[in-house]
DNA sequence: AGTAAATTACCGACCAGTCAGTTAGTGACT
DNA sequence: AGTCACTAACTGACTGGTCGGTAATTTACT
């Protein structure tokens, strides 16, 4: 269907395959720079290239292209996230170590870090969504990292804990490091931010180190 | 100054000295409950009993009623931590917990626990009071916390650490157990939390077990 | 009577959502 | 190859409602 390669240079181009996307991307940059109600439909349409009486004819609502883009950004990060699971061979604190510097690489440290900050915000001002991303990202997303604490428990390499709580303590660190970018990083306020790479050894450590099987 | 007991029963009271801060209480609970921007001034004045020309006596404009809202809802509480931190005698352990534990009681558990949702979700689009916010909250709590921890390097009673990392480490389950309630579990969508004070003290173990000096 | 506090009614900017109209592409029939 | 009819994609001016902010007026208190 493109018109790619000969004909790049028509403003009023068709091409009903590709908008949805393009529509879902420049919304998400905007949703996560100045927060949902800040965005304008119309800097949406444009940053897409298209107007905004396009956008409605791919979206019902302004809602309806929020949940599309926590959809769209989000489903795919987690099943990755999975797939390292079910493929590693090794230690679980080295499947620890690895969960988390993925999740930097391929979420927290993209512009995908900066949807945790749009669902707090947003979480109670649209129910349907956060349930939503509370089953199909927050609920898998824990049970990763608590299956593999609770592998190395029962192994032996870790004490006995809470797995929960500990899956907290782990999750918190990192969470807020991704909402942190997005917000008093990002505002230019004269902050400086740690190291993300080193931030998150150094956290993982200290977790690991605290869940050794204490002698 | 109050008019109380006498009369309590006139609509229209003129009672200037009071309707600042129930005017702040007010905007406190909505912000945190709705967000800044699907709060609606009439409302924060209904709920205060007062009309909207009212609180435009007193207050010049709705980011002026926010920085307010922030300035009066969070200093007692920053400068109640340094207290304890000067007041304090014993181990840098224990002075970990009662920190913890006092942030809990008498912040990230109460309504003000909706405040770091509120500055994360607002922070870019008020870089004034972001700026003022990181100052005089964040910097001075984190001082708080990494003093502390350096204390407890200094004596041999944790191992030598990155000190921001660790803070980082500890603050970030904290703020988002407060982020959470204010999130998540308060759009009702089925999740059910972890008792606090349970999952504040494994937090605190599992830190100050990966800070014990090892061997 | 005088003034400070509070209210009400109003304005204007803003924006999600709509719709009548425009244009790019397709293919049918010369 | 040309052109014409048709449709689906796209546009942008418009609307109706909302809400931050203001000003004229009323009320409480000294």
């Amino acid at each position: 269907m493109q018109t790619t390669a000969t004909r790049t240079e028509s403003r009023r181009e068709r091409r009903p395959e590709d908008r949805p996307q393009e529509l879902v991307a420049a919304a998400l940059d905007l949703f996560v720079e100045k927060g949902f109600a800040a965005t304008r439909l119309d800097d949406v349409a444009a940053r897409a290239g298209v107007s905004k009486g396009t956008l409605y004819l791919y979206f019902d609502s302004k809602e309806a292209l929020f949940k599309a883009v926590i959809e769209s950004a989000v489903i795919p990060a987690v099943a990755q996230g999975e797939q390292v699971v079910r493929d590693f061979q090794g230690s679980s604190a080295d499947l620890l170590r690895q969960l988390v510097h993925g999740w930097w690489r391929l979420f927290g440290g993209t512009k995908l870090g900066g949807i945790p900050k749009l669902m707090v915000s947003e979480a109670r001002n649209f129910p349907g969504v956060a349930q939503f991303y509370h089953e199909q990202v927050i609920q898998r997303g824990v049970r990763l990292f608590a299956g593999t604490v609770q592998r190395g428990i029962d192994s032996g390499e870790f004490r006995p804990v809470d797995v929960e709580c500990a899956v907290g303590a782990l999750l918190g660190p990192l969470m807020m490091k991704a909402l942190w970018r997005h917000s008093f990083v990002a505002c230019g306020c004269g902050i400086s931010e740690i190291e993300p790479e080193h931030f998150l050894e150094t956290t993982v450590d200290l977790f690991l180190n605290g869940l050794r099987a204490s002698r």
